[in-house]
DNA sequence: TAATGTTTTCTTTTT
DNA sequence: GAAAACATTA
């Protein structure tokens, strides 16, 4: 049994732990047992009293390390928490449950995989595998795809799934409803068929594990006497449930639960309801759990006060709030510059020119100088005006390595090795490279694989003619593999997997196979790395602690990996592809140099720079156009706008532009309404300041600001420039009478070519022409109604 | 079947 | 403007 130590009710302050705590932070990581709320304010410290709280809780004996449940959304979030306890604590971490929500539910889910109902070795669907198996379905039972978008299906699914639906559960109005139930039903029986579950299933198994089986359920409750939760603004219903259920039960109607939850969380910083947040939970979490304690965390160590005034201001204008603000004891620092340029283009210079200031004369490191935005389309200036100015700079975003398709491909013949009934991975791969199976042969088989019930790999047996020769082949091809691996150390299953699937012989030959090739040989090294980390896949494992006397955890024993609460083993190979699953991996890409940041808003979140600056600062941009028009959403564009301004340090940047290419197409943008919602006094504006929103929307004639005819006009694309509202705004030059002011002679800028000095000019309206010699990359002719060439001088 | 041209779509995203 | 999905030809 695991009986509970009563905690003390007076705080002292006497360990070397507790020296550089606030009162508040003291007051947080000191709490009594019982559930707490902690609303953490950007930069006050959320991380350190989180890691505080559990060093202090065991270093005081209230807790062994067994008893402690850390919980997070990202793997990033759940590493920095172990590295900073390892650092606290002379003891290893090993019997603390740390990870992230899907991490823990599969550590739950391989442990209990027989209560769970799912094969010990059940391999996990990314996003991208799940639209696939959802597309194969679609196709198989003739769904009407323009009717049922396979998108909008796999959409459905997951949505029922984070409420915690099963097909049965979800009600079904009209006709069209019924059919998504209907497909989601026989994804579902695919699914257990294949062996396979995806993101949301993860969550949803794990929770009625713990639901249903009432001995499991109360053994975690006994055992996890402190749950601790961060980001809990970020959690979507089910995850909450999950938390229920591992927290306590309902007896006689009312909610009662049995160890200690400890939420931490910002209201003002949750961006992703659009993906199923519910900050809402920190409402029902309160009153469910009969919350006593909460704390408010509002010294803000990271920002100079102009930069926070900002912030709190801007923050105001939302009305869902549980009310915070933040402050600082550092003085007011430099002012919040906004600057206006006339075109993106324009705007990537000026933030180039301004950064190479920071780096020159106000001593800024390259990589303490963050690029915000707030889609990822507008990094490509950017990008390009930095590349021009050779300034290294990194992007964060896009591809990562576990989801680059040559990886896939090779994860999906390692996880054929494993479960041949997993057709999605058959399907990936069975004609890559190119073995002569083409659509028709899968379609063949496939229906030979439904009349007799069974996989992919098992029905090629049935197929008939040269169709089955080939796909004969291509199962030899695995089984063989099976066989000659077996045994075999990881690296060596995927050395020999990549020999005999000729998948690096293929990429030899495509053009940009080069690439791939690099990135087959990095996944080597990534399992190499994997097997001799130390604990060896931390999700999978638990050890038992302070057998070894606090020293070096104990290697796992090889080839299999012991779960020391019920025994069970999992394969190296196995346990490595649940790795693959789980965390996709950093995009690698100029990782390490000390280059500036470039990166969308949501990715910065919990980041922190010197300098900041915020680009695209339009209506229509940010706030979004398909945001803008309700409350909910416009107020998370705001929360959004609010996570941007508090990762400054330092520096901040506002700009905006006149005009911005999207979509292949010129749009002419005003400023945001967020300038206006910002205090003068903190504000520096480079360029002048001119009519704002509310004053352009009023003067509209529509009474209120923000009507609905007035709303529609922004964000409109360049055929009604000229009309309404705008008639007053600078009309961009119209195409093919640029003042440009080029003569041979003069040096020129050109976004894709860099810097180049004017040959000759020849031609004239649109058909006027320059002659441009660039250093790098030689004469070319450009015409001026086509090419982005500004003067330099 | 495989390679090549054509059309479509386009916030934010971790697991 | 560019990737990805789709249709068409050798």
């Amino acid at each position: 049994m695991f009986p509970q130590d009563p905690l003390p009710d007076a705080p002292s302050a006497a360990s070397p732990l507790l020296v550089h705590l606030n009162p508040e932070q003291l007051a947080a990581v000191t709490l009594p047992a019982g559930h707490a709320l902690i609303l953490a304010g950007a930069g006050s410290g959320k991380t350190r009293v989180l890691t505080t709280r559990i060093a202090w809780l065991l270093q005081n004996g209230h807790a062994r390390p067994g008893s402690i449940l850390a919980v997070t959304f990202t793997n990033k979030a759940a590493k920095e928490m172990v590295a900073r306890l390892s650092a606290m604590l002379p003891v290893h971490v090993r019997g603390m449950w740390i990870g992230t929500f899907h991490g823990l539910c599969n550590r739950l889910l391989r442990a209990h995989h027989q209560a769970a109902g799912l094969p010990q070795t059940f391999q996990i669907l990314d996003t991208q595998d799940q639209l696939a198996a959802v597309k194969r379905l679609c196709k198989q039972h003739n769904v009407d795809d323009e009717r049922f978008a396979p998108k909008d299906l796999a959409h459905f699914i997951a949505n029922c799934k984070e409420q915690g639906l099963r097909p049965n559960d979800v009600q079904g109005q009209d006709s069209n409803t019924r059919k998504k139930i209907e497909i989601y039903q026989l994804y579902e029986e695919q699914c257990q068929r294949e062996g396979v579950v995806d993101f949301g299933e993860l969550m949803l198994r794990s929770y009625e594990l713990l639901r249903d089986n009432d001995h499991l359920r109360a053994h975690y409750q006994r055992r996890f006497a402190h749950i601790l939760v961060d980001e809990f603004q970020d959690t979507n219903q089910l995850q909450y449930a999950w938390l229920k259920q591992l927290a306590g039960n309902v007896v006689d109607g009312r909610y009662q639960a049995h160890g200690s939850v400890l939420a931490v969380g910002d209201d003002d910083q949750s961006i992703y309801a659009f993906r199923g947040a519910r900050v809402g939970n920190m409402a029902d979490f309160v009153r469910e759990f009969g919350v006593q304690q909460q704390i408010k965390l509002e010294q803000n160590y990271r920002s100079y006060s102009h930069i926070l005034d900002s912030a709190n201001a801007l923050i105001s204008h939302n009305s869902s709030r549980l009310g915070k603000n933040l402050r600082t004891t550092q003085g007011p620092g430099e002012p919040v510059r906004v600057y206006e340029a006339s075109s993106d283009l324009a705007e990537a210079q000026w933030m180039v020119d301004e950064i190479k200031q920071l780096l020159r004369s106000d001593g800024f490191e390259h990589r303490e100088i963050a690029v915000l935005y707030r889609s990822n389309a507008q990094s490509r200036v950017i990008e390009s005006a930095l590349f021009n100015a050779g300034v290294p700079y990194r992007v964060y975003g896009g591809l990562r390595f576990f989801e680059r398709a040559e990886i896939k491909h090779a994860l999906a013949y390692l996880r054929l090795l494993e479960n041949p009934q997993d057709d999605t991975s058959f399907a990936r791969v069975v004609n890559f490279p190119p073995r002569g199976i083409g659509a028709r042969s899968i379609e063949v088989l496939q229906d030979a694989a439904r009349a007799a019930g069974c996989s992919l790999y098992d029905g090629v047996s049935a197929v008939p003619g040269k169709a089955g020769i080939n796909l004969g082949a291509f199962v030899a091809l695995v089984d063989g593999l099976r066989a000659q691996t077996r045994g075999l150390n990881l690296r060596s299953i995927i050395e020999q997997m990549l020999e005999s699937t000729r998948l690096v012989a293929h990429f030899c030959t495509e053009k940009e196979g080069a690439d791939r090739i690099e990135n087959l040989q990095e996944l080597i090294n990534a399992a190499e790395s994997f097997v001799t980390q130390e604990g060896f896949g931390r999700d999978a494992v638990a050890l038992p602690l302070d057998e070894h006397g606090g020293a070096a955890p104990p290697k796992p024993p090889m080839p299999g990996i012991v779960d020391a609460d019920t025994g069970e083993t999992l394969s190296p190979l196995a346990a490595f592809l649940t790795h693959a699953a789980l965390e996709a991996g950093d995009n690698q890409a100029q990782a390490g140099q000390n280059a500036v940041q470039l990166m969308t808003v949501h990715a910065s979140k919990g980041l922190e720079f010197d300098g900041v600056f915020i680009g695209g600062m339009e209506e229509g941009l940010f706030p979004h156009e398909n945001a803008a028009s309700e409350r909910d959403t416009l107020e998370e564009e705001r929360r959004l706008m609010y996570v941007a301004i508090t990762r400054a340090r330092r520096r901040l940047y506002l700009s905006h532009s006149q005009t911005r290419m999207l979509h292949g197409q010129t749009r002419y943008n005003i400023r945001s309404r967020f300038f206006d919602e910002l205090p003068e006094a903190a504000l520096k504006w480079l360029t002048p300041k001119r009519q704002s929103f509310a004053a352009l929307a009023s003067h509209s004639g529509a009474g209120s600001a923000y009507s609905s005819s007035a709303r529609q006009s922004f964000g409109f694309k360049s055929a009604g420039a000229e009309s309404g509202v705008f008639a007053h705004l600078p009309v961009p030059p119209r195409k093919g009478a640029p003042a440009h002011g080029l003569a041979a002679g003069i040096a020129v800028f050109h976004t894709k070519f860099g810097e180049g000095k004017v040959l000759a000019l020849e031609g004239s309206g649109t058909d006027e022409r320059a002659q441009v010699h660039f250093a790098r990359h030689g004469s070319k002719w450009l015409l001026l109604s086509v090419a982005k060439l500004t003067v330099v001088d």
